[in-house]
DNA sequence: AAAACCCGCAAAAACCGTTTAGATGTAGGT
DNA sequence: ACCTACATCTAAACGGTTTTTGCGGGTTTT
């Protein structure tokens, strides 16, 4: 019992593999193909349980039906809930997803591009770049191969992306904390960074400082490494709350930041939001859950993927019209929550 | 500017694709090619960014370099935890992951197993099942085929899995309850189900109640279906709750049951744990912040996943050797934490 | 009426890029 | 002249898709 291909189908059928290949690629009538074959074929097929090797014809058409998606980490809720919507999309089309974690590196981030690229391995790529600098992604444009970025942006980049309107979803955050009277609301973001992402949270902070003309201060930003976000926010939340800085409220760059600043007011036996307000960027399960639920900027996960995979599809299905190569900036969604509300 | 292949090289080098294969593949010397040669292959293949084409390799070995992985939703952080730990160990061998989500459709599953299989797109499969019977799957193990079972095991499966042992995970998180006196503790679960997973941490629970000498009360035990658990919790705990059951104690099935748990109890105005304490399978990153913090029995994702991979990754390098195909259940973890403290 | 053309149906062959079993040529030793 | 060893090549195979070719017979052209 070894594998059935088209040639068992055809012996068996005393016909050619092309007729078999035509016939189940559904071009029998366009090459009139007789209704009794076509349907002696299809019947064979199914009955044996025939299933085209994905190789076989990859290596024919130049196409593996496979998509990459490269990202920090598909174990973070945020990437992982992406690569569902756009498993969703991928499958309509009969297209699969691999997925790589880059860890952030981007060494290996240009190592699996040119697996996936070079090696046929994916005919077209979604990805959320840990690069600083456009240049070594250009290259790829240029040969027209079908890459969409998603999340984060980068510079040059003006084309084939998929992000949220990260500057206007931070100045909502900030603006409802001023709003409610907290002039002096501080800022945790993760530094020094590259990011696109991160870089325009920081603008939407400022944006929403002069909106209320209140002059920004660098003592109420506070940067911090990625690697130690526990310990360095632990630390600025100590500075931030000690009566020199006095914060009133803060904002984080993202949830991973919130989580650890909501852990340091904890351990200092203060309280949120009446001894400091919080509003986070990004919504979590978890946040609607803890202690106080955290008043967050939603990202809309779902609709990143889908529209990543959507324009990546149509690179894909017409490589030549570049018209349709656009790019997408989607909304954000302010979640309110107690975390945001001093009730003094 | 076409695709460089081995044959370019070849031809370039003025040697044959055989002599270019050989090199490229480490097998020179095997084969006597001289030193010179070889040199001179590998420094084109450089120079020219060869990367071989996964579909003629593939085509010719059988041999894709993919494994493929079947879950419920890769969207779920237990299983995207776990797919990271896959990727990570399966890197090492060179092969790369695809990730289906089969939405708990048992036909669903089977299509894709045939598809990963039958189509020679995955080397082996690393599967999350929701089959209610090993039926569908027997006739894969008998072609020999490489395929892990995680999370969920199935009757007359008793080879190739990765599980936690949850029967005595369950007994832990109940044997703490009733330990501190909660001798009415009450169990949410999911049901009707076949899932192993499941069933056994019923058992679990009524290991626990049968070492305290408690018998068991089938009011204590609410099965929620899946697809409403939000009102169907709200619902049971209400029961739960009135004079008449006066539950003192909830241990809940899943994560899911237990944020549907806790949002019920805070709508009902009561307190976690002075009402009613609760343990939950299954540690999330919420549990450490929630309002309280939540007990929970750890499952060891990152164990999973590697055990599985490494598992997989022998099944296909000696598919002979059934003597290595074996059983893993990995311990599970109590995690204690406020939600399991009444102070009463 | 012979030559040329067209058409419906289908087979044959080429091709995609690799791996691999088996063959080949060349030189040196006996 | 024959054997060995070495270094390399030829050709088939993998399983599809696509291009080219074949053929019988009717239709049109000359």
């Amino acid at each position: 019992m070894k594998k059935v291909s088209i040639g068992t189908i055809a012996e068996r059928l005393k016909v050619s593999k092309t007729l078999v290949s035509l016939v189940l690629n559904d071009k029998g009538d366009q090459f009139g193909i007789s209704k009794k074959t076509q349907e002696a074929v299809r019947k064979l097929a199914e009955q044996l349980d025939y299933q085209p090797s994905r190789m076989a014809r990859g290596l024919r058409t130049g196409r593996s039906k496979i998509i990459g998606l490269i990202v920090a980490d598909i174990a973070n809720p945020f990437y992982s809930r992406i690569a569902r919507s756009i498993e969703n999309i991928a499958e309509r089309s009969g297209y699969h997803l691999m997925v790589c974690s880059s860890d952030e590196i981007p060494e290996r981030e240009l190592q699996l591009i040119r697996l996936l690229k070079d090696s046929q391995g994916a005919d077209g790529i979604i990805l959320s770049t840990t690069q600083d600098s456009a240049a070594p992604l250009l290259p790829l444009r240029k040969a027209g191969y079908p890459l969409v970025l998603i999340d984060r942006d980068l510079p040059k980049m003006d084309k084939g992306c998929v992000l949220v309107d990260n500057r206007k979803g931070a100045y909502d955050a900030v603006s409802l904390l001023m709003k409610s009277g907290q002039r002096r609301t501080a800022m945790l973001t993760i530094g020094p960074s590259h990011l696109s992402s991160i870089n325009e949270r920081l603008e939407g902070y400022k944006d929403a400082l002069k909106k209320f003309s209140v002059k920004f201060d660098k003592n109420l930003v506070k940067e911090i490494a990625f690697e130690r976000i526990r310990d360095e926010v632990y630390q600025a939340m100590h500075e931030l709350l000690s009566p020199a800085v006095d914060a009133q409220a803060i904002f984080t760059a993202n949830n991973h930041l919130a989580v650890a600043a909501m852990e340091a007011v904890r351990r200092m036996g203060k309280r949120i939001p009446d001894d400091v307000a919080l509003v986070s960027f990004d919504d979590v399960d978890l946040f609607r859950l803890s202690d106080p639920p955290v008043t967050a900027i939603a990202q809309p996960m779902q609709d990143i993927g889908e529209k990543a995979m959507e324009l990546l599809l149509e690179m894909i299905e017409k490589p030549k019209n570049k018209a349709e190569n656009k790019r997408i900036v989607l909304p954000t969604t302010l979640v309110l929550r107690e975390s945001s509300l001093k009730k003094k």
